[in-house]
DNA sequence: GTCGGAATTA
DNA sequence: TAATTCCGAC
């Protein structure tokens, strides 16, 4: 990933030099051309308030300037060299542009813009926070439009158009749209989050508060522990920070409006080299500044997310950091990876492996750290879900993971040191297209798309059958409840699991569809990772690999979630230990621990105790999002049901789960073998009672 | 004001 | 692929 980055700064501006020598002579991009060095030549950049504050100035008129101007179109375009993300070096990979999209272009997204301009004060007056997490309120629209175009070099933007630009997200499920309020949208974190950051970690990044939105409601019932000793920082330190952060800071504030020249080009290019540097810093700093706090993900997040440090935090000083944006969409260097971070490094395995959870070492969160008590988390929980309707974000990854992953049921440990390893395995690159690409082999990180065959549909369907039913008419709803469910649902025995993942996984074909792009994201990436993990580094993943823990959990995809969750074979350790995971254990818990289920059915099947109960759930959560959901819902599926459809199965959460249960844990997992078969004893003797 | 189709662009 | 541009419909 990064190589030389020096070199590939000089190369690029070489480039930029013959292609555009116009733009290169403006003094913007001479000044970037400098810092730029600078950060290679391992000066730190300024990075005070003031720096930024200057940058932003810069930025702005001369990005300004130049769309106004009149050259139409002196884009350039994004130097090639640039694109490649293979390419290392760059502190922005593309994935952190664009999850989804296609694998070359550089240029900035819109929502990364709009994400940008949300994090900086200088905008609150055209652009806010409100509201919901991840709510925001363009309060000036020809304004947006305005930067907007100017950023992208198109003077002839307008609300318009960008609102346009906008709808598109709706499908993509970036964005929805806010009814009833004027130029009100919300970000679906939970698909930015997973998708671009996967494996940053959450804890470690430095709560960057900054601009950090104001966190609407729930915000103040409870705060997550800082995860990291980062966290503990305030903006103001951040700021200064001569590392990563500041070059952060002033990439996000030239980013946001630069001159047609290059714009984006350049922006990337400066963040590229940047990067290659700043890699101490996680990109969630930056995004945490311009997400609005309190997500839920986050605290999953959190709890996965490796601390760097690796050590107890520190008290966090800010709420913001709980943004719901642990990490940022922007660039980042790789913050507490390292290495790992950089846009190819994410593929590897490596990088993710440290994310790992290893069964023996509790992840710092999920000890200590997460000690809050279910009743917040539930409300959070609930407060996101309703929030956030729709996200087809899957949380199967995230489900996964805790089952499988985080053995420990007890956790209160709150030292330790291999936090970082849950997230790992699984978010190796999300990079949809890698995941088509690879199959798998040693360049695993790309692979997202692997599939895993699928499992006996047909099985599948005859069990789940009851499952669907309930599912389809509450799926939206249904998707936070689903953790709630499915990890007792795992806890059973091994030997059964095959079947019932079966069964279950048809549930998820079902749900997939709804959710396809989920699927792509996340599915591949479990799946993928673990495979990759334990093929690659032997790394103990298997099972326990949680997925980045996606906000996804929140996020309530009904279908695909809920599916997922009744996948995930893994549970066991929740059932013995919901500390382990909080979220898990809150709507778990009913029901494992009760044995007669809400149905008072006391010899149902597991499956079937599972699947009413999820129904249940289902019908409660679904009263506050199901309007939304279904709205879109009805749209996304009719479009994507066929995509899924041709997919054989969702790599995402279940089989990856499932597989990675199977896989022959390494020597390294026998811990969170050992952890499974008492959960399994447990569950074994749940259904005795029965 | 919002939505989304269609054609087009880079 | 991710817009950008138009535009008709609600």
């Amino acid at each position: 990933m990064k190589k030389n980055p020096s070199k590939r700064l000089v190369k690029v501006f070489q480039q930029r030099a013959e292609s555009e020598p116009k733009l290169f002579k403006r003094g913007l991009r001479v000044k970037e051309a400098e810092e730029t060095l600078l950060f290679f030549r391992g000066h730190s950049v300024r990075t005070t308030r003031e720096d930024r504050e200057a940058n932003v100035a810069n930025e702005l008129s001369p990005g300004e300037k130049l769309a106004l101007d009149g050259k139409s179109e002196p884009r350039s375009p994004p130097t090639t060299a640039m694109k490649t993300p293979g390419d290392s070096g760059f502190a922005f990979p593309e994935w952190a542009y664009k999850p989804e999209s296609s694998p070359g272009s550089r240029q900035i997204q819109l929502w990364h813009f709009i994400l940008e301009l949300l994090r900086k004060e200088e905008y609150h007056d055209v652009i806010a926070w409100q509201g919901d997490y991840g709510e925001f309120v363009i309060k000036d629209p020809d304004e947006v439009a305005r930067l907007w175009g100017a950023r992208k070099c198109k003077p002839q933007m307008n609300y318009d158009k960008l609102s346009r630009a906008l709808r598109y997200y709706y499908n993509k499920r970036i964005l929805h749209k806010t009814k009833g309020k004027r130029f009100t949208y919300k970000f679906n974190f939970n698909k930015l989050v997973l998708v671009n950051y996967p494996f940053i970690d959450m804890g470690s990044g430095r709560g960057v508060p900054q601009s950090a939105p104001p966190v609407p409601s729930g915000g103040t019932h409870f705060r997550f522990p800082p995860s990291t000793p980062s966290d503990v920082l305030s903006s103001s330190e951040e700021l200064r920070s001569p590392g990563v952060f500041s070059s952060v800071a002033r990439r996000m504030a030239r980013g946001s409006v630069s001159d047609c020249s290059d714009g984006t080009s350049t922006n990337s290019e400066l963040e590229e080299a940047v990067g290659s540097e700043e890699r101490g810093v996680g990109p969630e700093r930056a995004f945490r500044g311009l997400l609005p706090p309190r997500l839920p993900h986050e605290s999953l997040f959190r709890l996965y997310g490796p601390n760097p440090a690796g050590l107890a935090r520190p008290h966090r000083v800010h709420p913001e950091p709980l943004s719901p944006f642990p990490v940022s969409p922007l660039p980042g260097p790789g913050g507490l990876l390292g290495p790992t971070l950089s846009p190819a490094l994410s593929m590897t395995p490596t990088p993710h492996l440290p994310y790992t959870p290893s069964p023996s070492l509790p992840s710092p969160m999920m000890g200590s750290h997460f000690s809050f008590n279910p009743e917040d988390m539930k409300h959070y929980l609930q407060a996101h879900t309703q929030s956030v309707y729709n996200y087809h974000l899957s949380p199967r990854a995230f489900l996964h993971y805790p089952n499988i992953v985080i053995p420990q049921p007890h956790r209160p440990t709150p030292e330790k040191p291999a936090p970082h390893h849950l997230h790992g395995p699984p978010l190796p690159l999300s990079h949809p297209l890698g995941g088509q690409l690879g199959g798998g082999g040693s360049e695993e990180s790309f692979k997202f798309k692997l599939q895993p065959p699928p499992l006996g549909r047909k099985q599948r369907e005859a069990g789940s059958s009851l499952a669907a039913a309930s599912s389809s008419s509450s799926s939206a709803a249904g998707q936070s409840s689903l953790f709630t469910a499915t990890p007792k649902i795992k806890v059973e025995p091994i030997s059964d699991i095959e079947s019932e993942e079966e069964v279950e996984v048809t549930d998820i074909s079902e749900e997939d569809e709804l959710n396809p792009e989920d699927d792509d994201i996340f599915a591949p990436v479990s799946y993928h990772q673990l495979h990759n993990h334990s093929k690659a580094s032997g790394s103990p993943p298997g099972p326990h690999p949680q997925p980045p823990p996606h906000a996804d959990d929140d996020d309530p995809h009904p279908d695909d979630e809920d599916e997922e969750v009744f996948k995930t074979p893994a549970t066991p350790p929740l059932s013995a230990g919901h500390s382990a995971f909080p979220l898990l254990s809150l709507k778990t818990e009913p029901a494992p621990a009760a044995p007669v289920s809400p149905g008072g059915t006391h010899c149902i099947p597991l499956k079937l105790r599972f699947k009413r109960r999820w129904s249940e759930d289902q019908k409660m959560e679904a009263d506050g999002e199901r309007d939304e959901a279904e709205d879109k819902k009805v749209r996304a599926e009719g479009r994507e049901e066929v995509e899924e459809r041709e997919r054989p199965v969702d790599n995402g959460g279940g089989p990856g789960l499932i597989l990675g249960l199977m896989m022959p844990p390494p020597p390294t997992q026998r811990r969170g073998s050992s952890e499974l078969q008492r959960a399994t004893a447990q569950l074994s003797l749940e259904n005795a009672s029965c």
